[in-house]
DNA sequence: CCTCATCGCGGGCATATACCCGCACCCATG
DNA sequence: CATGGGTGCGGGTATATGCCCGCGATGAGG
């Protein structure tokens, strides 16, 4: 009766990973859902937003949504593609920037999570989340 | 380098298992979050609002807000403490009846995932995710 | 009995996220 | 070349969530 469904456990889980990688990440000015969706962005700039939201699994209004609060940071920037209807995002140099800059610090929130749970434990917790 | 960080990957693994049980707990009218945090009064009601949130680790202006949500679908009712500063919260019948309801849906996807992925592993998985 | 620090809340502000509607654009078919 | 189905977006609506500010209630000291 007590036990919570993993939904629970999973969304607490969340919440608590979030508030511990926004912090890590809030020096350059982000958080991680604008940073992880930046590293989404520099992989494939230019991209078209339906296209993104189809790559991070996320409602394309979405990533409208998010990308224009980094437009307004001016961390990324919007422009059209060959088809009109398609509007493309592109990181801006301070976007680069940023994710250059955030770097280090994802990596050392990593390793501090590697190094308190164990790497093997890390890379079983992540494959379990990803066939869920 | 493409390896996403574990935030990332529990983000969109909570999403993904909000929609799920969202979708599967919708026949009783609210959501996975709703339920979640119906079943938490349930246990201790009538219960201040900042004594809710310390419970289930959620801001207590998240509880507030959350709470009069449920308060307009008529679910649960405010009320005052013996401190007047105090705001409690409980079930009303309707509200215990969608916890009623609600339960066998709910059973049934924790279930489904055991089935799919094994009571062992499912186990496991909640165990690793309390302790991140 | 009168402060004053503390505590509990509501409300403001901002982001993340999903779904739905309507508009504009593209293209294949007739 | 005209039309209609399909596609990409913006905007509206709603919930979830956190942080911060200010107000009113409490209670410990003086």
């Amino acid at each position: 009766m007590s036990v919570p469904c993993i939904c629970t456990t999973l969304r607490s889980a969340s919440r608590r990973m979030i508030a511990f990688y926004d912090e890590t990440i809030a020096p350059v000015g982000v958080n991680i859902a604008q940073f992880s969706l930046m590293r989404s962005i520099a992989r494939v700039e230019p991209v078209t937003l339906t296209a993104l939201g189809r790559r991070v699994e996320l409602d394309r209004s979405t990533i409208g949504r998010n990308v224009r609060v980094l437009e307004k940071m001016g961390l990324v920037e919007l422009g059209r593609g060959e088809d009109q209807r398609e509007a493309t995002v592109s990181l801006t140099e301070a976007g680069h920037k940023v994710l250059e800059d955030g770097a280090p610090l994802w990596d050392g929130a990593q390793k501090s999570l590697d190094d308190r749970l164990g790497v093997e434990f890390m890379r079983q917790l992540h494959d379990a989340l990803d066939s869920l």
